[in-house]
DNA sequence: CAGCACTCGGGTAATTAGGGGT
DNA sequence: AATGTCCTAATTACCCGAGTGC
């Protein structure tokens, strides 16, 4: 029986945000300073994005209301 | 209800917070040593983190899209 | 008592943050 | 307006052997 685990949403690493929508870690900095993600800060000031938010913008395909 | 409880905070080991965090063990550590977690040291010396401590800081990541 | 999984400690790479410029 | 790349500084991740917890 491992260490059981409290209700704790899964959360991603930058680097496998970036990965999965192929675009840079600077780019999901920004993503997050503009609302579009959210973000959960470690003391130090790293990021983690929560992988269920990620997983749904990649499947649902991010309706944009905006078309240019 | 059977089920006495004496006078004790809920405490989580390493493992826990680490995955609940997504970072590593050692990091938690690093943590504890700078003051920004709270931790209660066994005998042995092993640490536990106190849960209410641990959710307070992964819900104070609850960053809401400010629309000023 | 023995054994396994986990944690401790220190030291060294890898990742991330932040600003600036294309 | 938005993204990718360059830099430095800070934070975090993985390496080891030894001790703790159950």
């Amino acid at each position: 029986m491992p260490a059981r685990t409290p209700d704790a949403e899964p959360l991603l690493t930058p680097a496998e945000v970036a990965t999965m929508f192929r675009v840079d870690s600077k780019t999901l900095t920004r993503w997050a300073r503009a609302g579009k993600l959210t973000t959960i800060r470690t003391p130090g000031g790293h990021r983690r994005y929560r992988e269920a938010e990620v997983r749904g913008l990649l499947t649902s395909g991010t309706q944009q209301r905006r078309e240019a």
